[in-house]
DNA sequence: GATTAAATCTAGTACACACTAGAAAAGTCA
DNA sequence: TGACTTTTCTAGTGTGTACTAGATTTAATC
């Protein structure tokens, strides 16, 4: 019972790896199984399907980004300004997604190119953890804090674009962090580019 | 002679449109075929193979994207404000990319399911299509008229994911056009969505 | 209308893929 | 150790893919 655990736990990460760095269709069953060193049948002894596997994967991947927004929105005191909380979100999501693990970041990176049934399996989870987005620009927009003026739908789905487009030109190496990425994101949707009264800024790359 | 340029002409329409609408994997020559009544062996006769016009395909589309652009900004007056050439270069690619043809929405699209033959290929497109937006960017700092406290590639990045992202969820039957998106994409990035003194927009959706 | 060239079709090959069946091996516990 | 279960492997199937070869038809030219 142990040993199954653990394989099945290896064939996830694999899998996860690979959606990550490859895409959809380039992971086969055939390349995780040799990943972990195994035969690509013995694969279907853990999972009934390629799909199943590919599933499972993403839904982790939806979990541990919704936990790591959560988290992160818990920690800010009850008396926070409602764009510091836009803040903390976006960076935090910046961080899961691009500087996370294999989980998250595969799940950004397969979108779009799934099959039609793994993509209507994951669209109540992207429902879920588009309410937090919305909860917040809500929230901001009623505290007068942000402006009411644009549709608040649309610009949920820009700050989110932002940040998982960003997965495509994201390198790890280089010397902006996943921090920084979140922290543009933040400055540019919230302050905006235009020279103004800003608060100076604590990030310059 | 005629009917050979008609023919790769529907091919290439064709393909353009399976590939904005299913993507790279799921657009196969038999597919491509049947959509023009034709076998699919009859493909190869008038290109050598997938890879050779799925690149003949994004190279129009980028072409166009860059295109749009250009004239959009080639139309403003010398005097303008930097911001307002960013402005139109924002709705104008929104309106290539979202409302346009199905070449550009192929060419982003497919990006990041592409086999890295093609990948590769079109590195050189993307790079020429980001240095309008780095001048773009650039105008705008060293006027004045922009913050030069963020990281600029990183500005450009994310003003391009946000307007790139938008074809995962764009719809061109709703309420909102694809000039309003870009309208959004750069009222945020630039004005932000904080409360200020903003000019009172023009958009509301 | 006959001759030639252009364009398409029929019929296939080779390969990669997800997946299956049953034998073999590895692990578990009396 | 021996009986049993769990796990993995060997060897395959069927399907869909890009692509090829050569015959056949359609169009253009004299």
């Amino acid at each position: 019972m142990k040993k199954s655990d653990r394989t099945r736990q290896d064939i996830l990460d694999a899998t996860a790896s690979s959606l990550a760095t490859v895409g959809y269709t380039a992971t086969t069953v055939k390349s995780i199984a040799e990943t972990i060193g195994m035969q690509d049948a013995s694969i279907y002894y853990h999972f009934s399907s390629k799909d199943e596997l590919v599933g499972e994967v993403l839904d982790i991947g939806t979990a541990r980004a919704v936990t790591a927004v959560d988290q992160a929105l818990a920690e800010i005191p009850d008396d926070h300004d409602p764009r510091e909380a836009l803040r903390v979100a976006i960076i935090a999501h910046a961080e899961a997604v691009l500087g996370g693990g294999d989980y998250p970041r595969a799940n950004v990176r397969t979108f779009g190119q799934l099959p039609p049934d793994l993509t209507h399996r994951h669209r109540q989870g992207h429902r879920n953890y588009g309410q937090i987005w919305t909860r917040l620009i809500d929230d901001g927009v009623e505290s007068g804090a942000l402006r009411g003026d644009l549709n608040r739908s649309v610009a949920r789905l820009i700050i989110i674009g932002a940040l998982c487009w960003a997965i495509e030109w994201f390198d790890a190496g280089e010397e902006v962090s996943a921090a920084d990425v979140g922290e543009h994101v933040f400055q540019m949707v919230v302050n905006g580019l235009s020279v103004g009264e800003h608060e100076s800024p604590a990030v310059s790359v």
